[in-house]
DNA sequence: AATTTATACCTAGTGTCATAAGGTATTTTG
DNA sequence: CAAAATACCTTATGACACTAGGTATAAATT
C-alpha cells in the first residue's frame, strides 16, 4: 500500500516553492534538504523533483538558469517568481484551511483535544 | 487547477474510516455528514465516496449490509471492522507525522511561529 | 397534478502526479 | 581503480479524485 506517495500529491509544490522562496536552489540540493529539514521522513525521487520543477517553471512560477561550477560540473538553479510567491501564499492558505477541515471531522468540537 | 483534490489524495479513506468508526453509516450520508462537519469544506463527489467505499470493503476495512427502509428504499450501511480500526490508528499516525514534517520544511524551527 | 429537488445507489473515462526503473556524465572517496 | 556521490533527465505504471453520465424512489414546490 502506496500512502505516504499519495499524501504528498498536491503538497509537493508546495514544498519546492517554500524552500527556493528562501533561496535559489536547485533539484538535487531540494532532495537533500527537504530530507534534512524533516529529519528523514521525505525522501523525494529524482522522478518527482525534476518533472515537479518542469511544470512550475512551466506554470512560471519559478526561473532555473544553467550555472557552470569551476569544475566543469553544471546546475539548474531556480528562483521564485512574483507570480511563484503568490502562488506560495495561496497554497499556504489551503494547506492550513484543508488540515483544519481534516481535523473538524476526525476530531469533532465536543471531543477536541486542547492543544 | 485542481488543487484540493490533489490534497485529498490519501486522505479521503481516513477521513470515511474516522466517520465509519462512530457509527455505521451509509455512502450519501457520509458525504452529507463530511460537507456538515468540515464546515461546508469538504464536498465530495459520489464518484469519489462510493469507488473509495468498495475499494475499503474489498481490503476487509469495513463490512456493508442492505438495509430496506419502511418506504422500500434500500441503503448500504458500513460499518468498522477490527481490521479497519487498525488501519485508521495507522493512517492517524501517518497524517500527523507528515503534517509535521511538512511544517518542520515551511517553518524552520528558528522562525516557528508559537502556537 | 406535474415538475423539480433530494435521496440513494452506481460506473466508464479522463487527468494529475508520485514512483520505479532506467539512462548519461562527472567528481569524490575508499 | 572501483564505488559512491553528485547532478541532470525520461518513459511507463498505478492510484485516485473528478466529470458526466446512468437508474429509481420520495419529498417538496409550483
Amino acid at each position: 500500500m502506496v500512502y505516504i506517495g499519495e499524501l504528498l500529491k498536491g503538497s509537493t509544490d508546495s514544498l519546492l516553492l517554500a524552500l527556493i522562496k528562501e533561496k535559489p536552489m536547485y533539484g538535487y540540493q531540494l532532495i537533500k534538504e527537504l530530507e534534512r529539514r524533516s529529519k528523514g521522513y521525505f525522501k523525494f525521487k529524482e522522478g518527482t523533483i525534476y518533472p515537479a520543477l518542469h511544470r512550475l517553471e512551466e506554470d512560471r512560477l519559478i526561473v532555473g538558469t544553467w550555472e557552470k561550477l569551476s569544475n566543469g560540473q553544471e546546475r539548474r538553479y531556480y528562483r521564485l517568481t512574483r507570480k511563484g510567491e503568490e502562488a506560495l501564499s495561496s497554497r499556504m492558505n489551503i494547506w492550513q484551511e484543508f488540515a483544519k477541515a481534516v481535523n473538524l471531522v476526525v476530531e469533532p468540537p465536543q471531543n477536541r483535544k486542547r492543544v
